[in-house]
DNA sequence: GTCTATATGTTGATAGAC
DNA sequence: GTCTATCAACATATAGAC
């Protein structure tokens, strides 16, 4: 159903299918201007395709919207899932850490082509977006995020067994919006830190979140509450 | 300048003056659509003031946008100012505590009428949406608030000696990132604890947050790195 | 699958009367 | 300050030819 791959062999790997091509194009202005911040003309004007043809591959705007949320997401959940399960596996039969945990949840954002895929850093943006608005965060980040995330709280539940339930779900809160500010590369840490941070340093985020939000869940097993 | 109060006393004070009221919807209805999502026409509908009125009063939309952002970010700076000096003043001559640096930075969101009004709850969506918006976010966010967050920077230096700046500017971007979704209310977090936790609980959210980033900006100074 | 053509409505902005 | 009237541009969506 999902056509990521090339259109025929014999055109050479450059050659995208048109399908994905709207994809790849509504991908990138979604994320710099969000969902009513772009048209249909622009999508197929980046895309280099006619106008009528998102319609007909995708249907209605927003549908063509959940799809680009959708196609990396799904990719993501597997990836991270995937990790959480070798985090458990090599703990076992402890419980893993925290700090594994938060590495399982942030690696797979690093991991493979995604630093130097220009097409990744802008679906961080567009996730950004989405989490934070008021229209489609409670509605798509639940659908396509909460299942995987469910599993992450899981194994949080029994790596601080003292953590009343309340303060887990605070600071999933606490670690989705650090994580989804830093990867929308605003812009705004080069400014405030004069030069001595970069937005675009994704690898720099990782290290100063994964040690941040560590700290942060730790600490809701010592309070007394 | 900025005419908040009442156009005339004998208009009682429920009358607000006509620039107020497309202020007022301006912040609401981009609060929740953001900028793109928003047409003049229904800000001046919401407003219940013609449509001609918005472009007398402010100019062009983006700086009719402008202005709803810097109305209340211009308060809030003061209050947070505030509240940073009393916390610096009652611990000297020691350098306040990051607890009390934190609690100086998020106490004023919730002081006075702001849980109750729901403009100000809006205001809070508008700042997530901005925060994390690429067209916006480094923009909008660098001019008005970061001359405000140099100075929580500086306290969190002092209370931190061994911190390395890096890690300063990144942390404080993790409590950006974690106190701008929590205040956008999407309701995420009510799907995602099955109703242990709600969005629009500010004063959970507060307690939360506090907890987690203290932590989170207290573990800088341990480090090696 | 792709494109041309078009229906039908909305947009931001302003000129000019009051 | 406020409103009426209007413009030129652009929006989404689709029907129907190829």
């Amino acid at each position: 159903m999902d056509s990521v791959s090339v259109s025929s062999p014999q055109d050479g790997a450059r050659l995208e299918s048109r399908r994905t091509r709207i994809l790849d194009a509504a991908e990138k202005l979604f994320a710099e201007h969000g969902y009513d911040g772009v048209t249909l003309r622009a999508i197929a004007r980046e895309a280099d395709v006619d106008v009528a043809l998102a319609n007909y591959h995708f249907g209605r705007k927003h549908e063509l919207f959940e799809a680009t949320f959708m196609r990396r997401a799904e990719l993501l959940n597997r990836w991270r899932i995937r990790a959480l399960d070798e985090a458990i596996a090599s703990a076992a039969p402890e419980a893993p850490s925290v700090r594994a945990i938060m590495d399982a949840y942030l690696y797979p954002l690093l991991h493979g082509p995604h630093l130097s895929d220009p097409a990744w850093r802008s679906y961080y943006a567009l996730v950004a977006y989405v989490n934070n608005s008021t229209e489609w965060g409670g509605k798509l980040m639940s659908r396509f995020f909460n299942p995987m995330v469910d599993r992450f709280i899981d194994a949080l539940r029994k790596a601080l067994p003292n953590a009343p339930e309340e303060a887990l779900f605070w600071g999933y809160h606490c670690l989705s919006g650090a994580l989804t500010l830093a990867f929308a590369q605003t812009g705004r840490l080069d400014k405030l830190s004069g030069g001595v941070c970069s937005s675009e340093d994704l690898e720099a985020a990782y290290t100063h979140i994964v040690a941040f939000v560590t700290a942060g869940f730790e600490q809701i097993n010592l309070s007394v509450e």
